[in-house]
DNA sequence: TAACTATATAACCACATAGTTATTTTGTCA
DNA sequence: TGACAAAATAACTATGTGGTTATATAGTTA
């Protein structure tokens, strides 16, 4: 028989290793942080992110090439919104890893702000 | 009132982009999807991968310092396996969002190998 | 039309990183 | 001890990429 799921080519591999690397960048999660609370035009997004314009613009070409986010244009603006939902599911598998890793390094998360 | 989970905070976003770079290469992947079948020697992996020893020697700290992998030390070899199996939840994740997206362009996988 | 605003793109720089070759460390066995 | 094998590390190169500044494109409004 054929191995399906259990052999990985290495094609395959390139595609997930460049959907993490879309991830792998602090401003790029940022922006999808973002994006999760709701759709939001370029200036919105640089202004919450502190950035410049052509690098939110960059990142954004960057996360819908990838078919992270979806782009929505209106008049002058351009309004974006996230079209991968999963995304959030792996940030939380990783939340939660850095999580137990931190808890059993006893430097535990407090569950009240001190 | 403080924000708890709705505000990430700059470090934060560091440290899960920094988890996610760490499967942004897909000779680590290999090496992960290799682990996931049992505890590997450097030179098992160095064979299955058709890398050099020291490419796979440089990846494997990088996994073990971003603790995904774990070392043991017997005689002479050095032996990894999995330390974080929620790598695999992140992977399936991802795995399912390429074949959702392929198949929404109608270039659909077949569930039997031809 | 001209002035203005929003966004995208181009060109460039500094830095990170995957891979290589050469070398060192560490453990085994004769 | 010396010869050998496994793994780690160092030094280097080539390439990728995040950020910047400058410019171009496109839509709006007067």
């Amino acid at each position: 028989m054929t191995p399906v799921v259990t052999e990985l080519n290495d094609a395959a591999l390139e595609l997930i290793a460049r959907r993490f690397k879309l991830l792998s960048d602090p401003m790029r999660l940022k922006i999808l942080h973002l994006l999760h609370h709701g759709e939001k035009s370029v200036t919105e997004i640089v202004e919450a992110t502190g950035s410049t314009q052509p690098n939110i613009s960059k990142h954004l070409a960057a996360l819908r090439a990838g078919g992270m986010v979806r782009r929505r244009s209106e008049s002058n603006l351009a309004y974006f919104s996230i079209a991968a939902p999963f995304i959030f599911d792996l940030c939380d598998i990783v939340c939660a890893g850095i999580a137990a890793e931190l808890a059993s390094q006893h430097k535990h998360f407090s569950t009240s702000a001190d």
